[in-house]
DNA sequence: CCGTATCCGTTCCGATACTG
DNA sequence: CAGTATCGGAACGGATACGG
């Protein structure tokens, strides 16, 4: 873990971002039973904004973590679904919130004792 | 992974912006092999600011992941050193930067892909 | 040596209104 | 239904100067 390539944009500075922006969390997570349009994103993912909504969406279409399938009826239905490539991110982020969950009382802990000591 | 609880401030957000925050990461990764002072992880981490450096050292101790060590001698020594909470994160930013690496192709092929059709 | 304090530009993002 | 456009407040973070 020493001596890595962890300069700006490396592969690694990537993911991180996209990992540590909630809204691409929240959209993978939702996805991950199934083909969703955009309104259902919306309703499942509370108060996001439509503007961050596309946002994000066009960002993880663009890494090529999301498909987004247009059908040309009126009115307009548009499917976002996972990719292999997004389906493969399940994992990682599971073992996160995982890891969150086990973890969270001692840290919980550790602020409540550095909090105290001020 | 559906119905998950993903409030704000629930532990998976939490942790999602530690794991997110640049400095973090490297901060922990920096303190995988031994203890460092202030100035060393000044000089192995490439153009971190003195207050980014210590405001997110502080968050760090804070969450109990990172030991502050003050040793009375002149001029002053400040060791950092991760706790057994921080070393368990170690498992997950590993992997993380393993997934990123061994993804970042098709990632960047499919942002050309993306790009291209515009 | 190990920080703290301040200024200030930039970026983010929520709210809102509007369109094909 | 599925977005786009715009505005403005808030927050992030770099540079810099200084203190114990």
């Amino acid at each position: 873990m020493e001596p890595f390539a962890y300069e700006k944009d490396c592969p690694g500075r990537q993911l991180l971002d996209r990992i540590g922006d909630a809204w691409s969390v929240l959209i993978v997570c939702s996805l991950a039973d199934g083909d969703l349009r955009y309104t259902e994103l919306a309703q499942r993912i509370p108060a996001v904004s439509p503007k961050m909504l596309t946002q994000t969406l066009r960002g993880l279409e663009r890494d090529g973590l999301v498909t987004r399938t247009v059908h040309a009826v009126v009115p307009p239905r548009v499917d976002y679904a996972l990719t292999a490539l997004g389906r493969s991110l399940l994992g990682l982020v599971g073992g996160l919130l995982d890891w969150a969950e086990t973890n969270i009382t001692d840290v919980l802990k550790a602020r409540e004792a550095y909090d105290s000591r001020i």
